[in-house]
DNA sequence: GTAAAACTTTCAGGCACTGCAAACTTTTAT
DNA sequence: ATAAAAGTTTGCAGTGCCTGAAAGTTTTAC
């Protein structure tokens, strides 16, 4: 990677260490991208050569990409759970997270803080969708117009952010692997109530 | 309700129906605001003082209020599973959205060509989501900070869109009913594999 | 009929975001 | 080393969403 490559790399995460500081202290909507451009030392211009609108660059870069999460979850065993299969292939970005994780507390408070984030965070690879769900539907034989695979996307998809945010509020020594776990296995038991489990 | 209560009515109603006739020829991004308010003959303030945003006139007022929602939510026996109960409270809702075909219909066909529509999509009944996961909450006598009303909120609002998207490319004569009952029962099923169902 | 209340419009302006073309920087080829 | 090529940053002009304030119009209440 020459050195051109990597003031790129330099200059994107400046622009989201700067857009999440900012946001944190006085709520994205009263940041602009001038600041955040500023804060860079970039011109708002070149922010736009980065990111696609303000929200992006408080997201970042999707933690994996998508085709690998698809084709590891074609190579699971067929008779694995959907549900489990989901979990497995969704480890290795739990890992990087939680490697993360001073970063990631700071990203999920200023989504929580701001609705619009909030949305932003549920379509998050939702471009990316398509595939996903094709793959479900390739695991059981249906197509991707069929409810199913559709239905397991956006529900484990759905799970694994109720974890992020249980996480981004947790104590210090909390896992996001266990609340990813914990969901899932909600969702697995199809949200029976947790109350009651031991009868 | 008077004249002016009336007016209104009818004016919310032209900027809706302004906006997903054209935004279903051209595409949400090629219509603009003050067209859309031309069209229902206001000016584009007002279409302001009638949606918050350009997305909210596609989308509409919600179906039903949140309140009489979350009421009947916790007036169901307590030994109704969740997944049953929301069915149950939300029936309401699907016979309006049934009712009024033809309008529905058009409006998933907009929000299909629209990504960001489909966020507001997820987000419609968000603001008021907290009150709904109080009353999952309640319900189970755990809190709304807990995880699992969190799930069930999200997880059943996940399963309803999803519902509303088949329906909205379904055949005529199919029911809405029908297609939120199998998104729940998968849910209720914890997403086992539809295809082993019967062993 | 008149005054108050509610609603609409016009106006001025902020900010996100885009296309274009000019300037600049790094890389490549010689 | 140098010049061309390729890629990046920037300023500029412009569109469109959305907002606050003030002035104008319609509806309601008495």
């Amino acid at each position: 990677m020459g050195l051109r490559d990597r003031k790129k790399q330099q200059t994107r995460s400046a622009l989201t260490a700067a857009a999440l500081r900012l946001a944190d202290e006085r709520g994205l909507d009263h940041v602009t991208v001038e600041e955040i451009s500023a804060a860079a030392d970039v011109s708002s211009r070149t922010f736009f050569n980065y990111f696609a609108t303000k929200d992006d660059a408080i997201l970042g870069e999707p933690v994996i990409d998508n085709e690998t999460v698809c084709r590891r979850l074609l190579e699971l065993p067929r008779d694995v759970p959907i549900v489990d299969a989901v979990l497995t292939v969704f480890e290795p970005a739990i890992e990087v997270m939680q490697a993360d994780r001073e970063l990631w507390l700071l990203r999920m408070r200023v989504i929580k803080d701001n609705p619009s984030l909030l949305l932003a965070l549920f379509t998050q690879g939702a471009a990316k969708e398509q595939e996903f769900i094709a793959a479900i539907a390739a695991r059981v034989g249906l197509t991707p117009a069929d409810t199913f695979p559709q239905l397991a996307s956006v529900v484990t998809g759905s799970a694994f952010r109720i974890a992020m945010m249980r996480w981004a509020t947790a104590g210090p020594d909390d896992q996001l692997a266990d609340f990813v776990r914990e969901s899932f296995r909600m969702v697995a038991t199809g949200l029976a109530d947790p109350t009651t489990k031991g009868t």
